[in-house]
DNA sequence: AAAAAAAGAGCGAATGTTCGTTCTCAATTA
DNA sequence: TAATTGAGAACGAACATTCGCTCTTTTTTT
């Protein structure tokens, strides 16, 4: 489809002169080749990703990815290894992400306001992450791969299992600040909340017309019922 | 894998003899090929789900559906067309199931009790539905699945329409009765239940040692927060 | 510094396999 | 006998991956 808006071989980084005289180990690190390895993965990926939100995992071939990154199959193949390879990369950063925007909690006074924003802040970026909704739909089609897949579920595992153990120490030190008295044994509160707010992310509000903002009461009476906070 | 634990064709319904004498149409209704046909259909469907959940809708080949089933490709597709068609007829029932549960909601006193039985009942049906959890499963299997197959998506659309609209009513019915003073604009506060509902069916809680009677505090904490009865 | 050699990158046709579906023919039932 | 049902081989398309080749960049040698 999308042929040739890149030159054949991408020429971004070419013009610039780097200093090539230097024999010391820093130019293989920043050669034209090194750079351009870079560039080429995150071009694939980029295409990649785009293609299996459109077809799925399995529904998305080799072919439709490299047209779409401009590049024939034997150039693809010398930066990932297989189609198994590309997802499993691209499952990983997608889950990495939304791990990381746990670790904005310890910004907020109390953990109600906290989760809040963990909740709201995983909508936005599930949603309008760049142009389109691309990432609440990857997150319906990682849940369904990581069934049958194993090293999906590892990477899923290993990722949310550090979302786990973050809510889980958050609600736990809030806890034992006395600033809450959760309905029930800490581990399924943990695990209620995360299930129930990755319910709303993957129905994709904001793409049906639904604001992130009229999100926040919903959130917030989730937060307060699940953790009931001793000024309620 | 499982050859032939059934006979190749099966006798369940040969034994006995129906009056076969009777002339009238009542016999093509229940004549001894038009009950066949109910089975073999019944059996088809059965196998293909079981392969669906362990290779998803993609991953398992009509082979495979063929083999668990015991019986021949061309036998196969004289009672489906297409694997389009066995998907498309899993999915009706799976959704439809789904959509039964909401009829009960009539038989609570109050909404919330009816809210907490209508997630309880999901997760029972969907984890230890018959044997396996194969139906939680497949839930987030056909999530996926409605985000490309323009048929899968017409299906979901349909039962969860009705499931949208009886909770809907139900929510009204309690609003107007003064009974609750829920949080925002009632197709929201639906959608979100649901969302967040749904969300606590696909992590498939008994499946990991959690019994569903724990669940229940969560759910009730949750309709609550959502709802606000007078009498809280 | 120039020449030669080696390694890397890209292309696109080719490969072997898998898959959904169809076809032909035999067996069973009406 | 006529119609239905089933078996299983066969078909054509699609797929992930590889191969042989050319061109470019980097490294080594002179």
């Amino acid at each position: 489809m999308v042929d040739n808006i890149l030159p054949k071989q991408s020429k971004l980084l070419t013009d610039d002169k780097s200093d090539s005289t230097c024999g010391c180990f820093v130019t293989k690190l920043f050669s034209k080749r090194a750079q351009n390895r870079e560039v080429q993965e995150a071009r694939i990926l980029e295409a990649a990703t785009s293609c299996f939100v459109r077809a799925g995992f399995r529904g998305a071939s080799m072919n439709d990815i490299c047209s779409e990154a401009g590049m024939s199959p034997g150039a693809l193949y010398r930066y990932f290894p297989s189609k198994e390879s590309l997802i499993e990369a691209i499952v990983a950063g997608h889950r990495k992400a939304s791990a990381e925007i746990l670790d904005r909690m310890s910004g907020y006074g109390n953990i109600i306001d906290a989760l809040v924003m963990v909740g709201l802040d995983h909508v936005r970026q599930k949603s309008a992450n760049g142009v389109d909704d691309a990432s609440a739909r990857l997150f319906a089609e990682v849940r369904a791969e990581a069934i049958r897949n194993e090293a999906v579920a590892a990477q899923c595992e290993l990722y949310e299992g550090q979302m786990r153990e973050k809510l889980l120490s958050a609600i736990g030190a809030a806890k034992a600040r006395g600033e809450i008295d959760p309905v029930g044994d800490l581990e399924l509160v943990a695990a209620t909340l995360a299930a129930m707010g990755e319910g709303v992310i993957m129905r994709n509000f904001p793409a049906q017309g639904v604001p992130v903002e009229a999100l926040e009461p919903m959130f917030r009476a989730l937060a307060v019922a699940i953790l009931r906070p001793a000024s309620a």
